[in-house]
DNA sequence: GGAACTCGCCAC
DNA sequence: AAACGTGGCGAGTTCC
């Protein structure tokens, strides 16, 4: 790790002092609208003094104090919440100028931070081993594991600062769902090692929560929902989620429909209809029925698909109460006071990571002896970002397909499950903003 | 005046 | 009974 910190990225101080300067001026206009907006107006006079539009309390005081709006959602400490999904279902069209203008504000505080810790156009984060209660590890100064990703304005903002080495070329290795198949190695559960090497179990449960009788991945309707089963269902019942949950997030957030009575006509596109006409010909007519259904589903998830997984559950719930620790496949031992989620997740997270970290150690163990020009200079958890010398770059993926999927399983004889690596690369000289899919 | 907390949001 | 795991960080706010 400290080798990739030394090694660094360079970033581009011309782009981000134009990018910067682009970025205020868009958030300005949006804050100007905010500011003439009638809302605002009420809002400054409640107060007696101009409102701070960066604070989430001056902002939930208005709305839930003032305006005695009903919050619709709540934080975690139990006052009203001004996310921007909470934001977004009050219906105040004035408050997409505020959203807009923070959403600019949140990029460009990468940019800051960029140039905050850049030394003569080089940034060197720092990659920590030793602060992480499940033994992955964490970056910051600045954190090279958040930069985003998802959403195409942001990534391509803020990656259009990071560039490699003058004639190199970047190259990020990614192990494919890492976590999921490391979680065969606990639990053994031949259903899911049989949906992970040959089924689609997003598929699968997709057809039986929306039930699609003829599902097609084709159909980009179907290909969607899907989508939502993966983030919606799937990914959360695996980190400990439960149904009530999981059917607000795939009804509302994915499917766009209203917590209160469905009607034609409303929700997310579905065959040339809406997902609630079709949801209330299947006899879902409001969200507790598709949550009573998603209880059932639930229920056959774990009580039936991955039994093995559910059982390995409960077993390694009494084995922590039994001993007061819990013990990874790495030989890391984790004690103190954990949740149920928290000791079957540790013990999947932790090892997970372990896997990347020893194909980093043993990839650069390999630069050196061969001397090559590449470098690594970072990683995000299941992932290695390498500056690579062009003259090097096929030799290189070479060695990382091996070292990754080859001697990793050789050396940890407990990984009994294949392993599988995806890669995304830049063009020579061109910015992280490039990366797209490498076939090889 | 700094530490600690809260909220919100980015990543895996 | 409980109810999504791990972080960093900006900024506002409260505590001491």
């Amino acid at each position: 790790m400290a080798r990739a910190e030394a090694a660094g990225i360079r970033v581009d101080m011309e782009y981000m002092e134009t990018k910067h300067a682009h970025l205020t001026r868009q958030m300005a206009y949006q804050e100007k609208k905010f500011k003439e907006s009638k809302f605002f107006k009420d809002w400054e006079k409640s107060q007696g003094k101009e409102p701070n539009m960066n604070s989430p309390v001056q902002l939930a005081t208005f709305l839930y104090g003032v305006m005695k709006r009903k919050p619709p959602k709540l934080t975690k400490s139990g006052k009203g919440s001004t996310d921007k999904e909470t934001l977004t279902s009050l219906n105040i069209p004035e408050l997409n100028y505020h959203l807009e203008a923070k959403k600019l504000k949140k990029i460009r505080d990468y940019l800051d931070a960029f140039k905050r810790e850049q030394v003569d156009g080089w940034m060197h984060t720092n990659f920590n081993l030793h602060l992480v209660s499940t033994f992955r590890s964490s970056s910051d100064k600045p954190n090279f594991q958040n930069i985003p990703k998802r959403d195409k304005v942001a990534m391509r903002a803020t990656r259009q600062a990071l560039y490699p080495r003058k004639g190199h070329q970047l190259l990020e290795v990614d192990y494919g769902q890492l976590e999921v198949r490391i979680s065969t190695c606990v639990n053994k559960d031949p259903q899911l090692i049989h949906d992970i090497l040959k089924g689609d179990m997003h598929a699968d449960m997709c057809k039986e929560i929306f039930q699609i009788k003829n599902f097609d991945n084709n159909n980009k309707d179907h290909h969607y929902l899907r989508a939502a089963t993966k983030n919606g269902f799937v990914f959360p019942e695996f980190y400990g989620d439960y149904f009530k949950n999981c059917a607000e997030a795939l009804a509302c957030q994915w499917g766009e429909l209203p917590k209160t009575r469905w009607k034609a006509g409303q929700g997310v596109e579905f065959e040339g209809k809406h997902l609630s006409d079709h949801l209330i010909a299947q006899g879902f007519t409001t969200l507790d029925k598709f949550t009573l259904h998603l209880k059932k589903i639930e229920e056959d998830f774990w009580g039936k698909r991955y039994k093995v997984y559910a059982r390995w559950k409960e077993k390694h719930w009494r084995q922590y109460q039994k001993d007061g620790y819990i013990e990874m496949l790495t030989g890391f031992r984790c004690q103190g006071v954990m949740s149920k989620n928290d000791v079957s997740n540790y013990v999947i997270q932790g090892p997970a990571f372990h896997c990347l970290l020893w194909s980093f150690i043993r990839l650069d163990e390999f630069i050196r002896e061969y001397k090559l020009n590449s470098r690594i200079i970072g990683q995000v958890h299941d992932s290695i970002v390498f500056d690579v010398h062009p003259d090097e770059r096929e030799e290189l993926i070479k060695l990382v397909r091996d070292v990754t999927t080859v001697l990793l399983p050789k050396a940890w004889d407990w990984i009994q499950i294949p392993l599988d690596v995806d890669f995304e690369i830049c063009g020579v000289d061109e910015s992280w903003a490039e990366k797209r899919k490498l076939e090889v």
